[in-house]
DNA sequence: CAGTGAGCGAGCTTCCGCTTGACTT
C-alpha cells in the first residue's frame, strides 16, 4: 500500500468515508471516533495546587487507533486536522496534535460545516493554526464537570447512600423533574362546567356548533344557564373572517427530531438516536448530533427542485432558519436527508423508514411556502341574557407546506381540534336551537416530563448537547433518581347535562379516567431527596442559569481574554468550601428523615429514612439498646406519604395464610419485592395488590395462575433428563439447561420436535465454542 | 410474561462530551 501525501482526520468514520471520495487519491482520510485522550478515568485527575492542570490519558480502547493514526502521520507529508469547528473539536485536534507528535510546519488546521465537496475543497485552501485560546475553554469546561462531578458525588455518598452521582447537568434535570412534581402535588383541582350548543340557522338544515365562552363554576350555574337557553331566542352578533397564515417550523436539529419522533412515532429519545445513527452511517442522512438550523446551499437547490417539480413553483419558499438555543455551537448542518429525492430507502427497517420520511418531508417543509387560512368566527347572542356562544371554523385556501409535514403537538387533549366549516351566515340572522349540553371539567395540573420534553427544557435552557441529552435521560434512570410512571390513573366521575330539542333537561354521570403518569417521567424518593440536599448545600450549583453563566466565562476564555485556570481557580476557592461543609455539617437539616409515630406494640419510635439499600422503615432508636429493627419500602410507597399503619404493616412478614393443597402458604417480602411462598415455590404479587392484605384465596389464585403460565411456557421436558428442558421464553423458545439457557440454532424447525440428543448436541456445541468477550456496556438494570 | 427470594455491612461507587462497538439466552 502506497502511503498518500496528506492525512486529513475527521471525527467521525462514516464523515471520513465520504469525504475521501471528494480528495481522491492523494487523501488518506482517517476518523479519531471522538476524542481520543480524556483526564483519567478513575481519578481525579487535577492537579488543584498546580495552575488545575489535568493529568490525560488515552483509555484503552483508543489505544490502538492511536498508534495507528501515529504511523499514518509519520508517512504523511502534511497532516490535516479536521475535527468539528466547535469548542470539543478544537479540543480534539490539539490531542491529536500532543499525542501524534505532528510538527507546526506539516500539520494544518481546517474546519468545514457541510460535507460538500466545495466545503472541503474551499476548507483545504484556507487552513489555520489550532485556537489554543477554545481549547483553554474546553480544559475549562471540562475541568469544571470533572471537580463537580467527583467531589459532589462522593458527598452524597456519605452522608446520604452510596453510588449516587451529581452533575452539573444531571442534577439540573432532575431538579426540574422534582419540581414539577411538587407542583403536580400542590395542585388543587378544581371542577367547573363548559356549554356547547347546536345552532341550526332559519330555513336552513345545516347544524354546527357553539361554544359558550367562559366557564361556569358550578352545576347550579350550568342547569340555570340550559334553564335561560329553553325560553331564549338566538341572533349572529357578528361575524368575523380573518386571514392566517402559518409558517413552517425549521428542519430537525438533534432534540427537535427527538420530540417529533416521540409524538408521531412514539420512539424514546435513545431509540430516535440509534435509527438516526443507522441512517446516517448508511449515507441516508446528514449528521444527527447537531443544534443547527442551517442547510447547505447544495440541500437547499436539491430540495428546491424537488419542491418544484413534484407540487409546483408556487409551493416554494426558500428560508433561512436562525438558531435562537443557548450556547449553539452548530459545527453542521441541520438533520436532512443526503438525496431528498430518495423516498424510500433499500433494506430499511419500518423504523429506519418512518424515522427517514419524518426527517426528509420536515426538511422539504422547511422549504415552502405558508399556508394561508380563512379563519371564521361567529358571535352568538342569546336574546336578553349576557352570554355568548361562539362557533369557529376553518378554511385552508392554500395549503402551502401542510401538504407535506405539520408539526406535533403535546397536548394530552388532542380531541376538539376539527374545525368545520361553518355555513354562510351574517350579522342579525335567527338561529334555532337544537341541543346544548353542560360538561363538568377539571383545572389541569401542569404536565410531568416526557423524555422528549425534558430534552425541549434542556434545550432550552442550554443544559447538556445534542450528544449528550440521551445519556443524561438514561442515567439520571440509572441511578434511581427518576422513574417511567407506570401508574394508570383512576376513574373519576363527572356530569353532563343535556338540553334535548324538547326542552327536558337530564342529568347523567360518566366516568373518565384521571391521574396517570404512564410513561411519564416521576421522581423517585431518593431522587427527590438527594435534590432536596444539592439544592441546599449547592443552590449555585443547582442554578437553572448556572450553565448559562459558565459559558459566558467559557465564551471570554475562547477569545483569549481570561486565562482558563485563573477562572477555575475562581470557581474552586467558592465550591470547595462548599463540599467541607457539606461534608461535615451536624446540625444541618435531616434529608428524607420523617419520624411517623410510636409502635403501639413496643412503644418505640417509628421513622423513615434513606439506607444502605434504599428507603426503610426503622422501629426503635439506633442510640438505644435494643437494636432498631428495619423493613424495606413497596413499590408504589412513598417516604413522603407513608403512613404510620402501613409501615408497621411492613413488619409482619412473613404471613402465614393457612394450608393450600396441605402445604403451607405465606406472604413474605424478598429483594424483588412481596410475594407467594407455596410447596418451596415463589410467586410475585403484582404491584397493584396489597401485600399486607392478600388474603389465601388470592394466594390460591396467584399459585394457580403461575402453574398455568408454567405450563405454557414449558415445552418439553426430556424424562431421561429432566434437567434438559425446551421452554418458551421472552425471545422465543430455547433450551435450559443447568441454569443456562441456550439459543436454538436456525432451521432446526418446530421446537416441540426436539429430541433430547438434538438437544444436548446444541448445549455440547455452545459450551465449545468461545465466550465472545462482553462488554461491560451500561445496560439499565430492573 | 424467565429467573431471583437479604438485611444496614467490605470495597466501590462518580462527572460531561466527543465518537461507535458488537451484543441480545
Amino acid at each position: 500500500m502506497s502511503s498518500p501525501k496528506n492525512l486529513v482526520i475527521v471525527e467521525s468514520p462514516a464523515k471520513a468515508k465520504t469525504i475521501e471520495k471528494f480528495l481522491g487519491a492523494d487523501y488518506r482520510v482517517m476518523s479519531s471516533y471522538g476524542h481520543i485522550r480524556d483526564l483519567k478515568k478513575k481519578s481525579f485527575s487535577i492537579d488543584v495546587d498546580h495552575g488545575f492542570s489535568p493529568i490525560y490519558e488515552i483509555p484503552d480502547d483508543k489505544s490502538a487507533l492511536v498508534s495507528e493514526l501515529k504511523k499514518a502521520a509519520a508517512s504523511a507529508e502534511t497532516v490535516w486536522l479536521a475535527s468539528d469547528e466547535d469548542r470539543e473539536g478544537e479540543a480534539i485536534a490539539w490531542h491529536l496534535y500532543e499525542v501524534l507528535g505532528l510538527k507546526p510546519e506539516n500539520t494544518r488546521r481546517i474546519v468545514f460545516h457541510e460535507i460538500t465537496k466545495k466545503a472541503i475543497l474551499n476548507a483545504i485552501a484556507n487552513p489555520r493554526d489550532i485556537d489554543l485560546a477554545r481549547v483553554d475553554a474546553q480544559q475549562a469546561r471540562r475541568v469544571l464537570d470533572r471537580i463537580v462531578g467527583f467531589e459532589l458525588s462522593p458527598v452524597l455518598w456519605k452522608r446520604l447512600k452510596p453510588a449516587l452521582s451529581a452533575g452539573r447537568v444531571q442534577s439540573v434535570a432532575v431538579r426540574l423533574i422534582v419540581e414539577r412534581e411538587n407542583e403536580i402535588a400542590a395542585f388543587e383541582s378544581k371542577p367547573y362546567f363548559r356549554v356547547v350548543a347546536w345552532f341550526t340557522p332559519e330555513g336552513s338544515s345545516a347544524t354546527f356548533r357553539g361554544e359558550l365562552s367562559g366557564r361556569l363554576d358550578s352545576e347550579a350555574e350550568a342547569e340555570a344557564l340550559l334553564k335561560d337557553c329553553r325560553a331564549t331566542s338566538f341572533t349572529v352578533k357578528s361575524v368575523a373572517v380573518k386571514p392566517l397564515k402559518k409558517t413552517p417550523a425549521p428542519p430537525f436539529t438533534t432534540s427537535t427530531l427527538q420530540q417529533e419522533a416521540a409524538r408521531k412515532l412514539g420512539f424514546s429519545v435513545s431509540q430516535t438516536m440509534m435509527v438516526a445513527q443507522h441512517l446516517y452511517e448508511n449515507g441516508h442522512i446528514t449528521y444527527m448530533r447537531t443544534d443547527s438550523l442551517n442547510l447547505s446551499d447544495e440541500a437547499v437547490a436539491a430540495i428546491s427542485a424537488q419542491i418544484r417539480d413534484t407540487l409546483g413553483d408556487e409551493y416554494l419558499h426558500v428560508r433561512k432558519f436562525h438558531t435562537s438555543s443557548k450556547g449553539a455551537q452548530e459545527a453542521h448542518e441541520a438533520i436532512r436527508p443526503t438525496y431528498v429525492d430518495t423516498t424510500v430507502i433499500d433494506d430499511a427497517t419500518a423504523q429506519e423508514q418512518k424515522l427517514y420520511t419524518l426527517i426528509r418531508q420536515r426538511a422539504i417543509a422547511s422549504q415552502m411556502a405558508d399556508a394561508r387560512i380563512k379563519k371564521t368566527t361567529i358571535e352568538i347572542s342569546a336574546g336578553t341574557l349576557p352570554s355568548v356562544f361562539t362557533a369557529t371554523g376553518e378554511v385552508i385556501e392554500f395549503e402551502g407546506f401542510l401538504r407535506v409535514y405539520a408539526e406535533g403537538h403535546d397536548d394530552d387533549t388532542a380531541d376538539e381540534t376539527d374545525t368545520p366549516i361553518l355555513p354562510a351566515l351574517s350579522e342579525g340572522d335567527s338561529l334555532t336551537l337544537g341541543a346544548a349540553e353542560a360538561t363538568e371539567r377539571f383545572t389541569q395540573h401542569p404536565p410531568r416530563y416526557t423524555e422528549a420534553s425534558l430534552v425541549n427544557k434542556m434545550e432550552e435552557l442550554g443544559i447538556g448537547r445534542p450528544s449528550t441529552y440521551a445519556p443524561t435521560i438514561s442515567t439520571i434512570q440509572q441511578r434511581g433518581y427518576v422513574e417511567r410512571g407506570e401508574n394508570e390513573g383512576t376513574p373519576r366521575d363527572y356530569t353532563v347535562l343535556t338540553l334535548a330539542k324538547d326542552g327536558t333537561i337530564t342529568r347523567q354521570t360518566r366516568t373518565q379516567n384521571t391521574g396517570s403518569d404512564k410513561g411519564k417521567l416521576v421522581p423517585t424518593d431518593i431522587g427527590m431527596i438527594v435534590n432536596d440536599f444539592l439544592t441546599v448545600y449547592f443552590p449555585n450549583i443547582l442554578d437553572y442559569n448556572f450553565t448559562a453563566n459558565v459559558e459566558e466565562v467559557f465564551d471570554e476564555i475562547a477569545h483569549g481574554r481570561l486565562p482558563w485556570n485563573g477562572e477555575i481557580s475562581r470557581f474552586y476557592s467558592e465550591f470547595h468550601p462548599a463540599v467541607d461543609t457539606a461534608l461535615t455539617i451536624t446540625n444541618g437539616p435531616k434529608f428524607g428523615e420523617r419520624h411517623l409515630g410510636t409502635d403501639p406494640a413496643t412503644g418505640e419510635p417509628v421513622s423513615v429514612k434513606i439506607g444502605r439499600f434504599g428507603p426503610v422503615v426503622q422501629i426503635g432508636d439506633s442510640e438505644a439498646e435494643a437494636k432498631p429493627r428495619f423493613a424495606s419500602l413497596l413499590k408504589g410507597q412513598s417516604m413522603s406519604t407513608i403512613t404510620l399503619e402501613e409501615a408497621l404493616g411492613l413488619f409482619e412478614f412473613p404471613r402465614e395464610l393457612g394450608n393450600y393443597e396441605d402445604k403451607a402458604v405465606s406472604v413474605g417480602i424478598g429483594r424483588f419485592g412481596p410475594y407467594v411462598r407455596h410447596d418451596n415455590k415463589y410467586v410475585s404479587i403484582p404491584s397493584d395488590m396489597a401485600a399486607t392484605e392478600v388474603t389465601l384465596g388470592q394466594a390460591i389464585e396467584l399459585i394457580e395462575a403461575k402453574r398455568s403460565a408454567d405450563r405454557q411456557k414449558t415445552i418439553t421436558v426430556f424424562e431421561e433428563d429432566p434437567d434438559v428442558q425446551v421452554l418458551n421464553g421472552r425471545y422465543g423458545p430455547y433450551i435450559a439447561y443447568k441454569k443456562k439457557n441456550y439459543k436454538l440454532p436456525k432451521g432446526i424447525g418446530d421446537p416441540a420436535a426436539i429430541t433430547l440428543e438434538q438437544a444436548r448436541k446444541i448445549i455440547a456445541d455452545a459450551d465449545a465454542a468461545p465466550v465472545p468477550a462482553r462488554r461491560t456496556s451500561s445496560k439499565k438494570k430492573k
